[in-house]
This record gives structure tokens, C-alpha cells and sequence, in this order.
RNA sequence: GGGCGUAUAGCUCAGUUGGUUAGAGCGCACGGUUCACAUCCGUGAGGUCAUAGGUUCGAGUCCUAUUACGCCCACCA
């Protein structure tokens, strides 16, 4: 492999290399498992399905970039690495979205009926679908596109048909009136999950319920309408101030309905007035309380949440004008007593955000016991693991309190339910059928619910295989590897694909859940338009490129927590993305030093010098750190400590080192030199790309290398023989050597950086390798000659001074030095010295320390403890030398 | 009412299984147009690691309690 010497720009241009980079791995079938051998080892990611007709934000930036990073981490690693893309419909989104769009063309869905309704929304859905998965590309998301899905393609409605009629032959779906959450906007059913209770100040209303004999029991309600609906008053047996009325009739207001008082421990005597009105048509509890006491049910409501034909006079009124109206009415009728302020918790859609009203309506449901029991057993048997570990817990307080699961929503958008109806014994829907194809027959009636969009992503990881075939795709990318998401949808989704999967397919559809959090500004406040503070990732794109976006989000935080998206970490991402490109431009502009042909493998560990050895040792450590890291999803961490690596050690030191031998060197330290250069280049850039995959993809291009591009090269292995803690110390010697010259220079005497200066230097036993690398000096401190001073040489007196273990640098500035100044430094100096020996003096004459501590770290601190007496000693003469 | 998270430099955050003198970015101060880079380089100031106990040879890291903020779950009208 010889270097192909091209000039490189100035600066990497993202606009320009991003659209022209990812067009070349796609065309060239890289984003595909195929572009590896058929018996590799797959590695497969199901994209969290966007909604199809969503754009792209923060948030969706942020899982793009995390599953991007794995998929490219694990092709590198030679896996067939397939992450399978696709949208969802989501129903109830996209249907208000259409909805409103006929609002404002004057018309309703209603109006229009439900077929030219669908037509509208798929019309709207090939509009917009594209959007998304556009703008997914321009952050590098390396999916394979050819299999991307949306969940009402035809193959993904026939799992989901599949899945409910097998369901329903095994008996866990059932359909029947209960009470659910109904949103009165949307006039659809909504699962529990779907309703969001925060706490609001609201009214509790204080009235009187007639009782027979003319008393009045003191009753307490937020929503007094319900009064109307109510089929009993219970109150708490142990109760003395009503155990009299127990059994007694009592008389709804307004409407007079005779219902009776009840007994029951549930009612807590503390609350309110001790007294609780029953409502099992519109509340959660009342229902349950109903049920034990066989109480009548009334439902008040219209879909609408008007009141009813139930409500008597208030028949056809909202439910808050009936709540004032009645209010008004009972106060002349002299039945109230007071309305106070009052905090609790208001459930509302997370949808529309109107407030939702229990509601008695049939709805179709699935029993979740079995199936759940099976997702809490994969889990706690390590089948799959939750990643960071402590979402497990909440993941199987959810499965162990599950309720049944409420599937039909009274929506047009979705998968139809499959099921028919037909008369008998005067009951319209008296029988039921429920199948893969329409009953044979007369009089039949299909179903017109749809069902929860959850259903259909729930079957994700498989469906989008080609499930319920048994196709290649399935045997081969089934079960999938990691299915990465935020953890605001462990309920709604990542539950239900483990259940799902494991009902359906006997095995856990994924064998771990990493969990992200959610993107915040950098105050950590939710973005919000109202606020102002919205970052829109393909502006973050426009102006910094795409990797510094994928690198400030991978790097800003850890695994399950929110990130803080701060811009100017955007920022500083974009000057890292440069950082690298100079320094490789720097190694690119070198290889014309190379005399004749270059050996792209590094030469053997012995041969080389001491800064070679430092940095190879330093960068075979990184590697290590990385893999553990990254074997513990610890991607952030990663890519902190890729980025120190380089910019801390690589660039200022190495490379500023390597100019000696490229500029001054024999030929064969040219090239050892640039060997190393490009070795550690190489490296990095490997290590990085799953980080910033497109101006490393263009470095790796420039620099020599083997192999058809960055995306299918190799991942980094360790290499044990380089790493060598001996030159690693050695080296540190030398660069705090240097940083003590430099703190002279800057901030000691203020000395123009340009200014050469001479160095004397007590070597200690560092002799040869500042004898052999003085050249370290006069590149990184500008030092023009160094004079090694013999054994128990007396020290100059005209200098000021740095000790760096048992070596000590003199710059003899005569006529300059400041003796005063001198001696407050090596006082404090010695100060320091004194407290850290003591210190470790302490610890190593504690017994239990040297014996229970392991050997290396005893070993260190006495390592450590030579290397400080030393520097005291050195300490000590100097001062008195200088400070009488 | 349960459960969980967070608390480290002025600001935003790292700190892997407990082990040198706790780090970064931004900001701040001082100095720099040397042939990779001003999207930069060098140097520096700035921290009782929320509080109080405890375990340990050793605690930012583990345990207990407390405080503050945030989140999730739950049927008190």
C-alpha cells in the first residue's frame, strides 16, 4: 500500500461531504447485512418507528445517533450489522393532524364519511411520509433502507390480524361494556398509559343529600354534575355520626332518584365530610364499589360529555354548564354548603390535553396476566437485560399490577379490528365473529373500531421481518440484538414488544433495552415553543455539520438520564471535528518525507523511541477503555476519553514531538516517525467513526490505509506488547520538565514565547533521556541548549528553577531573577511536598494499608514517595542556596 | 401514599469495579500571527464533591438519615 498523495482542504466542508459520503456507502450496499458474509454474526436494531408523518427533532436525533453508533461499532466489528427502519401511523396523532386540515377547509371527517376520510389521510401520509426518514439521513443513519417498513404496509397488517385472531382463538381477548377512559374530543377510548394526572386547583363542592325523614347527609364531590348519575351515598360503618343512616333511603338532588345508604370500609371517615356520593358510571372507584354491592350503573354522559337523557332537565348540556346549572339550582333549593379550593389530581389526554371522563362503554380487551407473567420471567431470568439496570424495577412493578389492556379505539386511522357482527335474539351485535377473512353468510357487520397504534408497534421487532412467514429475514435477524429507546415508552411499547415477542415468537425479541433520557436546553427545561427554547437538529446541521450535532448529543450525558444540549457543545464538537482533520492533515502533508516504500505496520515495540513508545502504550490503553466502555454501553464516556486522548496527548504533545525526527530525522526515523503518525491516526479514526462517521470516513480516505472504506474497516484491538508503563512515566518526566519551563516562562518572568533560552538541568536519573530527547525542549518550550550538569555539580545561582522528581531544570536568567519571588515559590514548594510526604508516610506505615491493600497500589505510593523525597531534597538545597 | 433519579468549579456536565494532588467544555485572567489547526496554542485563577453520621487501611464513589429539585406509579370523593 503506497500513499495517495492528495492535498487536502483547509477544512472538511460538512454540507459538501456529507450528502456526497452518505451517497457512497448506500450505493456501494454497506448500510446492508448482505455486505457481509452470510454466516456472520448478526447484529440487528429495529428502529423506534417515528410517526410517519412526524419531522425530525432533538429527540429523534438523539436515538438516531445512539443506534447509528452501535450499528457502525458492531459492522466494524465484522457483524452483519442490520438496523431495520420504518414509521408508524400513529393514530391518533395523524388522524387529529388530518382533522384538523379539514377543520380548515370547513368540513369534518364526519361529513366526508369514513372512506374518503382514509383516502384524505393516506393522500396526507404519502405528503409527508418522506419527511422524516430525509432528514434521518442527513445525520448518517446507516439502515437499510430497502427494508423499511410503516406498520399499516400490507405484510404489517397481517401480523396484526394474525396476532388478534390468534388472541382471540386462545381466549384472551374479550369485548364487553366496562368502564374506560374516554376522551370526549377525540370520542375514542384510551388506554390508562394515555392519561396524564397532574395536580390542579379545582373546587370541592360541599352539599346536602336529602335522607328519608327530612335529614340531610353532608356529601363532598369536584364534579358535581355526577351527583346525577349517582346510585348510592356510602359512608364507613365505624362511622358514629352516620351509623344511624345506614340502610336508609336517600333522594339525588334535583332529580329525586331514591338510592340507598350504604356501608362500606373503603370510605375513609377523615375525608371531606366522612360521606362518599357513588357514581359507578364515572368513576374508577364507585365502579369497583358497585360491583361489590350490586348497585345500579347509570351512564350520564353523550360521547360528547353532554349529559344524557339520564340528566333529566340538564339533558343535552356540557358537562360544565351542567355542573353550574345544577350548582345554582341546589344552592335555591338550599342544598349546598360551601365550595372551597381544592388541589388534586386531574386526569387528562395526553393527546388533546382535555380532561377525561370514566365512561361506561364496550370496548374490546386483552387479558394480560399469562402473557405478562412470561415478560416479568425473561427479564428477571437475565433473558434480557435493561440497561441502566434500575429501570428493571419500575419495568416489573408495571407487569406485576397490569390491567387489562383496552385495544379499540373509536378511531378511522389504524388496523380495523377484525371482527363481525351479526343479529341475534334481538341483539344486533349477538354474535360475533372473529377472523382472518370476512364470514361467510348474510347480515353480517364489520367491525368499526381500530386498534391502540401500540398493538401494531408491539409486534415491531418481528413484523417488520415478514412475520407470520417464516422468511430468511426471520430465521436469520430474529430475535434482533438491542432494541435502544427513551424511557418514556417502557410502558407503551418496550413492555409490549417483550410480551408480544415472547407470546408469539417463544423468544425474547431483543436481549437488551438501553434506555436514553430525554434532550433538555442547556438549563435543563423541556424544549418548548411557548418558551422559545426549541433546537431544531437539522439547524444544529446547517451550521455545524451533522457529526458535531451526533457528537455533542453521544457525549453530553450517560445512559437513562436526560441530556442537556447545550450549543456551544455543538460548538466545541465542531472545533474537535477540525482538531482532527489538521492533525491529519498534518500526517497527510508529512508523506512526502516518506523515503521509498512505506511499511504500514508499526515497528516493533523495542525498536522504537521514547515518545513512540508513550504514545502507542497511551493509545493501546485507550482502546482498552473504550472496549470496556462501549461493552457497557458507556458510549458518552467513550467518546470524552477518545477526544481527550487526542487533543490532550496526540496532538500537543506527540505530533508537536514527531516534527523533530520528520524535519531532522535519518530516513528510518522518517518513517518510524510517520509509521506512528499514521498508526495512531488510523486508530483513531476507527475508534471514532461510530462517533462522527463522516469526516472520519473522509480523514481515513487521505491517509494511507488497507481496505475499501472506514464504514467496513476494522474495529481496534489492544495490542498488550506496546503497552509499557515504564515510558510512560519516563515520558511524564519529560513533559513536566517541560510544563515547569513553560510556567517559568509565562507566568514567572514573562518571557516572550519566541525568546530562545538556555536550560540547565540537574538530570537525576533521567540523564540519558534527556540527553537523548533534548530536542523535546527546544520544540515544546523553545530552549536552545541544554547543559547537563555532572553529579553533586553545584547549581546555578542566576536561575530560576523546576523540580520534577529527582531532576531539576535551571533557566539561568541573569540579572532577572527575583530571589524573593524565588523563595516564596520553593517555600511553598516545599510546604506542598512536606503535607503530600507526610501523607503517604501515614499511609504506608499503617500495617493494615500495606497488607490489605492490593500490591501495585502499595508498589505506587511507594514509587510515589521516592519520586517526592527526592524533589524535597532538591527543594531543600535551593532554598538554602538562595534564601538565607 | 409508594418507587426512582439528581445534588461535584461562575454556568453545563464527566468521574468505569472505592486507590496519586477530583477533571472537561464554556466563561474569566495573562501571554502568543514559529511551516496541522485563531474552528487555534501556552499558562493560570476557581471546588468543605448538598448536610450529618457510619463502613473501610483508604470514600466524590459503598451504607443510613436529612434537605432541595425533578420524574414515574397509585382508586381518597
Amino acid at each position: 500500500m503506497t500513499a495517495t498523495k492528495r492535498q487536502m482542504p483547509k477544512n472538511f466542508d460538512f454540507a459538501e461531504g456529507e450528502k456526497r459520503i452518505y451517497d457512497w456507502w448506500e450505493q456501494n450496499g454497506w448500510f446492508k447485512p448482505e455486505a457481509r458474509p452470510d454466516d456472520a454474526e448478526p447484529f440487528v436494531i429495529s428502529m423506534p418507528p417515528p410517526n410517519v408523518t412526524g419531522v425530525l427533532h432533538i429527540g429523534h436525533a438523539l436515538f438516531s445517533t445512539l443506534e447509528d453508533l452501535m450499528i457502525r461499532y458492531e459492522r466494524m466489528r465484522g457483524k452483519a450489522a442490520l438496523w431495520v427502519p420504518g414509521t408508524d401511523h400513529a393514530g391518533i396523532a395523524t388522524q387529529l393532524q388530518v382533522e384538523k386540515m379539514l377543520q380548515e377547509e370547513g368540513t369534518s371527517r364526519h361529513d366526508i364519511g369514513r372512506e374518503e376520510f382514509l383516502a384524505r389521510t393516506w393522500q396526507w401520509k404519502e405528503e409527508k411520509g418522506g419527511t422524516i426518514t430525509s432528514q434521518l439521513r442527513r445525520l448518517g443513519a446507516s439502515c437499510d433502507w430497502d427494508r423499511e417498513r410503516f406498520t399499516l404496509d400490507d405484510g404489517l397488517s397481517e401480523a396484526v390480524q394474525e396476532v388478534f385472531v390468534r388472541l382471540w382463538e386462545q381466549g384472551l381477548i374479550y369485548r364487553g361494556p366496562r368502564l374506560v377512559n374516554w376522551s370526549p374530543g377525540l370520542q375514542t377510548a384510551v388506554s390508562d398509559l394515555e392519561v396524564e394526572s397532574n395536580e390542579e386547583t379545582v373546587k370541592l363542592y360541599f352539599f346536602k343529600y336529602p335522607v328519608e325523614g327530612g335529614e340531610h347527609l353532608p356529601v363532598a364531590t369536584t364534579r358535581p354534575e355526577t351527583i346525577l348519575g349517582d346510585t348510592a351515598v356510602a359512608v364507613n360503618p365505624e362511622d358514629k355520626r352516620y351509623t344511624h343512616l345506614i340502610g336508609k333511603k336517600a333522594y339525588v338532588p334535583m332529580l329525586n332518584r331514591e338510592i340507598p345508604i350504604i356501608a362500606d370500609e373503603y370510605v375513609d371517615m377523615e375525608f371531606g365530610t366522612g360521606a362518599l356520593k357513588v357514581t359507578p358510571g364515572h368513576d374508577f372507584n364507585d365502579y369497583a364499589l358497585s360491583k361489590k354491592h350490586n348497585l345500579e350503573m347509570i351512564n350520564i354522559l353523550n360521547k360528547d360529555a353532554s349529559l344524557n337523557e339520564n340528566a333529566g332537565d340538564y339533558a343535552g348540556l356540557d358537562r360544565y354548564e351542567a355542573r353550574a346549572k345544577l350548582w345554582a339550582d341546589m344552592e335555591a333549593a338550599d342544598l349546598t354548603i360551601k365550595a372551597e379550593s381544592y388541589t388534586t389530581r386531574i386526569p387528562r389526554s395526553q393527546r388533546g390535553g382535555e380532561v377525561v371522563e370514566p365512561m361506561l362503554s364496550t370496548q374490546w380487551f386483552v387479558k394480560m396476566d399469562d402473557i405478562a407473567a412470561k415478560g416479568l420471567k425473561a427479564v428477571r431470568d437475565g433473558d434480557i437485560k435493561i440497561v441502566p439496570e434500575r429501570f428493571e424495577k419500575v419495568y416489573y412493578h408495571w407487569l406485576e399490577n397490569i390491567q387489562d389492556w383496552c385495544i379499540s379505539r373509536q378511531l378511522w386511522w389504524g388496523h380495523r379490528i377484525p371482527a363481525w357482527y351479526r343479529e341475534k335474539d334481538g341483539d344486533p351485535q349477538g354474535e360475533i365473529y372473529v377472523g382472518r377473512t370476512p364470514p361467510k353468510g348474510d347480515g353480517w357487520t364489520a367491525e368499526e373500531d381500530v386498534l391502540d397504534t401500540w398493538f401494531s408497534s408491539g409486534l415491531w421487532p418481528f413484523s417488520t421481518l415478514g412475520w407470520p412467514h417464516e422468511t430468511a429475514d426471520v430465521q436469520r435477524f430474529y430475535p434482533t440484538a438491542v432494541m435502544e429507546t427513551g424511557h418514556d415508552i417502557l410502558f407503551f411499547w418496550v413492555a409490549r414488544m417483550i410480551m408480544m415477542g415472547l407470546w408469539f415468537t417463544d423468544k425474547p425479541p431483543f436481549h437488551t433495552v438501553y434506555l436514553h433520557g430525554l434532550v433538555r436546553d442547556s438549563e435543563g427545561r423541556k424544549f418548548s415553543k411557548t418558551i422559545g427554547n426549541v433546537i431544531d437538529p437539522l439547524v444544529m446541521v446547517d451550521e455545524y455539520g451533522a457529526d458535531p450535532l451526533r457528537f455533542a448529543l453521544v457525549t453530553s450525558g450517560t445512559p437513562g438520564n436526560d441530556v442537556n444540549l447545550d450549543e456551544e457543545w455543538v460548538e466545541n464538537s465542531r472545533n474537535f471535528a477540525n482538531k482532527i482533520w489538521q492533525a491529519t492533515s498534518f500526517i497527510v502533508n508529512n508523506l512526502e518525507n516518506i523515503e521509498g516504500e512505506l511499511d504500514l505496520t508499526l515497528p516493533q515495540p523495542d525498536t522504537l523511541d521514547l515518545p513512540s513508545k508513550w504514545i502507542l502504550s497511551r493509545l493501546n490503553k485507550l482502546i482498552k477503555n473504550v472496549q470496556n466502555l462501549f461493552d457497557t454501553y458507556q458510549f458518552g464516556e467513550a467518546g470524552r476519553q477518545i477526544r481527550s486522548f487526542i487533543w490532550d496527548e496526540f496532538a500537543p504533545w506527540y505530533l508537536e514531538i514527531s516534527k523533530h525526527p520528520l524535519y531532522n530525522g535519518e530516513p528510518e526515523q522518517k518513517n518510524d516517525a510517520l509509521r506512528v503518525l499514521i498508526h495512531t491516526m488510523d486508530t483513531c479514526l476507527r475508534l471514532l467513526h461510530p462517533f462522527v462517521p463522516f469526516v472520519t470516513e473522509e480523514l481515513w480516505s487521505y491517509i494511507p490505509h488497507n481496505g475499501e472504506a472506514l464504514i467496513v474497516a476494522d474495529w481496534p484491538h489492544a495490542d498488550e506488547a506496546y503497552i509499557n508503563d515504564k515510558a510512560e512515566y519516563q515520558m511524564g518526566v519529560l513533559i513536566d520538565l517541560v510544563r515547569q519551563v513553560r510556567d517559568i516562562r509565562n507566568n514567572q518572568y514573562d518571557i516572550n514565547p519566541g525568546k530562545k533560552l538556555d536550560a540547565i538541568i540537574a538530570p537525576g536519573s533521567h540523564r540519558s533521556n534527556i540527553e537523548k530527547y533534548g530536542y523535546v525542549f527546544s520544540r515544546l518550550c523553545n530552549i536552545d541548549n541544554i547543559d547537563l550538569l555532572a553529579e553533586n555539580a553545584p547549581s546555578p545561582e542566576q536561575a530560576a528553577s523546576g523540580v520534577v522528581a529527582d531532576a531539576t531544570v535551571y533557566l539561568p536568567l541573569a540579572g532577572m531573577i527575583d530571589f524573593e519571588a524565588e523563595c516564596v515559590k520553593l517555600n511553598k514548594e516545599h510546604e506542598n511536598l512536606i503535607g503530600a510526604i507526610a501523607k503517604i508516610e501515614g499511609t504506608l506505615s499503617n500495617e493494615n494499608f500495606v497488607s490489605r491493600a492490593p500490591a501495585e497500589v502499595v508498589q505506587r505510593e511507594r514509587d510515589r514517595l521516592v519520586d517526592l523525597q527526592a524533589s524535597l531534597s532538591q527543594i531543600n538545597e535551593r532554598i538554602s542556596e538562595l534564601c538565607k
